[in-house]
DNA sequence: TTTAGCACTCTGATTATGAGAGTGCTAATT
DNA sequence: AATTAGCACTCTCATAATCAGAGTGCTAAA
């Protein structure tokens, strides 16, 4: 979108609308502009823009006589060239004291990843008044630490995987009744011995290759090994944080029911909600997708802005708001921002 | 409630009544009684009754010329006296093969305990269309097997505990950085030859006793273990398992957004409905909770059929359902009662 | 005790009406 | 050429009026 392929005032005037209708969702008329936002010239004038901008698919109209409200387009160049990106920054400034607060309470809860995602989201939720959401690190991200095998009633065996990040993962597994508690703890040790500080989804691939390579090499309990760690190193199914459902039924967007079953539907749908955010997690910074032109069908009426958080310089998973399309998006970005910072500092240290 | 206190016909005409009004939620009227129960009088007889059964407080009206609608005390005779108890079985004797399939489900995922609730829970939920819910074991009821203790960056130890249930607790403990793999072994040795087979519960209080009447008895290393198992088993902010809140809201008592903001509100306090859930543990079979005779604020105009399942004798947890007062009582209490039984009995082997 | 009959009441859908808000166009002004 | 005042026009929304329909409660007869 060229900078340039508006003049001065019809920015001034698409800000204006678009600011209003964030403020407070009723479609915005020639004379409220000039009133509110006084730009020197008349509502005549303002209503031959606004009529422009509605042929540049900018504005629309809910009905001919009505004023304008902004289209998925409108929202886009506001994010993209309109909105006030020193205040965005300014915003951060402002909430360096939030970061400070927020990232010492995070501090000391890391210990517990569950308890410490959950908070995040918590806290985007209420801050925000749109529904928080985090995805955790998956496990391309994960480097595996060290794993434990423990008898268990019968035939089970508990595994527990210890990550650098601080995650761990409980799985129960059958094994061979013949295997003893010595058998198990040696496996473990080579397991441990062979693939400590490695990324789990390359330890699957590893551990498929050396079942293929050197099939005969390898003997029971080592073959029996790696089909232990595979299985405790697969996808379980892991849950996606979200937060603030209820609080979103406030907003005047979600005043009747079949919005609020829309937004219930996509979010339920985690698979997909996992997905669509988990390819930004490798992006730089802040993203903002706007109504339809998000790919998933029950999001089309409704906005999302993410940010990868990281530990170090390696993206390790997304958090994100989902609102309505009239979303302060300033306000969302700022704290989407925010958030993943603390996060990643939390990370850091 | 005295069974004689109606006569056969004012009993009929009640069935009629709440029948039809959960059938679908429209007042009922004398003529339609007539037409689709005929009970072998006229509508005129009917309206006699059906202001009797309104003096006596089983029924109400909307207004002056509507038909009638059940009343709390209404739906709690039905209940208690009017429901075909005999269906409730028959529905078990015609979900008989439900059961076994359900409970060949359940075997296949008993081995980790948040699958399966969460299964159960949604099972629940899409075959009522109400809400599901399942209080996992709290930790008066949890045996302690073992506990595992591993050294973890820095000064942090994982705790993982092992129960008799399958339940499986991992935490991250903060201890004194000189303890070496070896201390944290012989801690771990110490705890499970001390505590297996007793309830969590329990064994916090011995712990405290044990720490109190001797203390000077107990070296570091012990008092240090003591501290650990006591964080390591306390309180983990265990999660209720809740579905089906999306699917509720296609129910006409639902269709006002103040009704879905009562009810979601109701079930974000999981810890009131942990605390109102958790009392039906010890209860036997199977309980209803009608609209107010609810004690939880949220809950007043909705209504809740609980079961306890078991592990062989032993009270577990609890399975409910929580759905309008304008409930299918017969159908949420055979599948309360049917899905209950699954589980204890996925428990039992 | 039951019932037919009827007057009465309340709702909800439909229609009419008018104020209010806002537009688009035209002609005058800068 | 751009801006503006003025005005006719359009559409919505709230209010009120009307009326059919459903259901009741009561009375008098069976």
């Amino acid at each position: 979108m060229a900078f340039d392929m508006l003049d001065k005032r019809s920015k001034q005037v698409l800000y204006a609308v678009i600011q209003s209708y964030i403020n407070s969702p009723e479609p915005v008329g020639s004379r409220f502009v000039t009133k509110k936002y006084p730009l020197g010239c008349s509502s005549a004038t303002i209503r031959n823009i606004m009529s422009d901008l509605e042929d540049m698919g900018f504005l629309s109209q809910p009905h001919t006589s009505a004023g304008r409200i902004p289209t998925g387009k409108g929202y886009r160049f506001f994010v993209d060239s309109l909105m006030d990106t020193e205040k965005v920054n300014e915003g951060s400034e402002m909430s360096r004291e939030f970061v400070g607060q927020f990232t010492r309470k995070l501090e000391g809860i890391k210990t517990d990843l569950n308890v410490m995602f959950s908070e995040v989201t918590n806290t985007l939720s209420i801050m925000s008044n749109y529904v928080g959401i985090l995805i955790p690190p998956q496990p391309e991200k994960i480097t595996f630490k060290r794993i434990d095998l423990i008898r268990y009633k019968g035939s089970n065996v508990v595994a527990i995987l210890l990550t650098d990040e601080g995650i761990i993962k409980n799985r129960v597994l059958q094994v061979d009744p013949r295997f003893t508690q010595d058998d198990l703890t040696r496996i473990a040790d080579y397991l441990n011995s062979e693939f400590s500080g490695f990324i789990l989804d390359d330890i699957r691939g590893m551990l498929i290759k050396r079942v293929k390579d050197e099939k005969t090499l390898w003997d029971k309990l080592i073959s029996k090994a790696i089909q232990i760690c595979e299985q405790a190193i697969s996808y379980s199914e892991d849950d996606i944080f979200v937060s603030g459902l209820y609080d979103v039924m406030d907003l005047p967007d979600f005043s009747n029911i079949s919005r609020i079953k829309e937004l219930s539907r996509a979010i339920k749908d985690k698979h997909a909600i996992l997905k669509l955010l988990d390819e930004f997690s490798d992006a730089e910074g802040v993203q903002v997708m706007i109504g339809d032109e998000n790919p998933v069908e029950d999001l089309k009426n409704l906005s999302i802005v993410t940010a990868p958080y990281k530990e170090g310089a390696r993206p390790m998973g997304v958090i994100a708001l989902i609102g309505p399309t009239r979303m302060d998006y300033l306000k969302a970005i700022s704290m989407v921002d925010a958030v993943a910072k603390c996060v990643s500092k939390t990370f850091r240290d």
